[in-house]
DNA sequence: GTAAATTTTAAACAGACGTTTAATAGCGAG
DNA sequence: CTCGCTATTAAACGTCTGTTTAAAATTTAC
């Protein structure tokens, strides 16, 4: 067995690239030559381009799903909960990306957001695959702190609610900055996600109007 | 004066072109070709690809924020207003584009959400310069609506709704094929601007938590 | 009707892309 | 030490990209 150096240097230079420019901007030319290996080692390691795309994401919901499930398992155990409590599930695992690598929290969320929209909902279809029970304990636990909303109500407003937060992480230096120089208001991304709790429970639990 | 058909042509082609596979992943030939025009004549009239993406974004840009300006501004000589009275100036001329082009709507928010994501905040840059206006009358609006909310709050939570809105839009075709096979819901874009509404107008006006 | 300006066209440009090939280098096991 | 497997490398592949060129066609103006 080799000690498998040159496949981590790939992997922790292209989840950078990534999620700065998205998956088709970015080109295999770019991640080897920042990486300092040979063109040819992507396709080796990882077969195609595509290859590497799902082993970068893979690498943080293999750390991030586990732990959301063991949350949210934890909390159905309760006989009431809060959609504020559900939302809280996702943050501790959020935030310890961040130990892996720094701001590995913001990278992953860039990752998710961009996997979202470039590549023809291919992001939507390997989660729903892999991870469907944990989303599926996701929308159990709204159900239960929410009772009054429908299923395609709940469905519609989680995908609103990703939206939400991966947009916003997704940007979240231009506006940390804006709000910085505006405001005068220092955040980091622990700071941002419990501000974002608020609305997206309020957003979440909204009576609707029919 | 020539009869500028090519250029509509083209201009026509370029944006369902765009709205559906982003900016970069659509190719001149692809929008020529599909057009039935020449591959030149894209630089010819645009002067090149950048000039096409902008003149599609400001064709429709053109036509909704005078609009919008328009429906704030009568709403701010209210003395009373609430949240969901904000949102809605924004609802009709939305749909009003659907009546200058098939799925105008559709196009217009599917371009807005390609064009914030795709190239490193230049349509950010882009309507903050041309429209700041409008969207300085629309933080007074939401202030006036819910004086509750600091300046600070009131930045945050517009831009955790904008995140909602492109990102649910430039995803809407995948999310209402799974509502109308899971929950055999039907909906067009009017119906899921509307969906949305509550659900953006309770997560602005939500209590803060300090 | 003819000259001038505008528009369209086919062809070629240089550069970047993902992938493949075949040769080389490095290494652990016997 | 040597064989065999794994990893790395330089080079080339064919294809696609946006843009430019220069000639042809068309429209406008006088």
């Amino acid at each position: 067995m080799a000690k498998q150096e040159t496949k981590q240097k790939i992997l922790n230079t292209a989840e950078l690239l990534f999620a700065e420019q998205g998956f088709n901007d970015t080109s295999l030319r770019q991640i080897t030559g920042a990486a300092g290996v040979n063109l040819a080692s992507v396709n080796y390691h990882f077969g195609s381009k595509k290859g590497l795309i799902k082993a970068v994401l893979d690498r943080y919901l293999s750390l991030f799903m586990p732990n959301v499930d063991a949350a949210l398992s934890q909390l159905l155990t309760k006989a009431t909960l809060t959609l504020p409590q559900v939302f809280e599930c996702f943050v501790a695992p959020l935030l310890s990306l961040s130990q892996v690598r720094r701001q590995g929290s913001e990278i992953f969320l860039q990752l998710l957001g961009r996997g979202y929209i470039d590549n023809q909902g291919f992001l939507r279809w390997f989660i729903v695959n892999h991870y469907g029970e944990v989303l599926a304990r996701f929308t159990q636990a709204i159900q239960k702190a929410a009772p009054h909303l429908s299923q395609a109500e709940v469905f519609w407003r989680l995908h609103f609610t990703l939206g939400t937060v991966v947009f916003t992480i997704a940007s979240s230096e231009a506006l940390r900055d804006i709000a910085k120089n505006d405001f005068n208001e220092h955040l980091d991304v622990a700071g941002l996600v419990h501000k974002l709790i608020p609305y997206l429970a309020s957003g979440v639990g909204a009576a609707s109007f029919i």
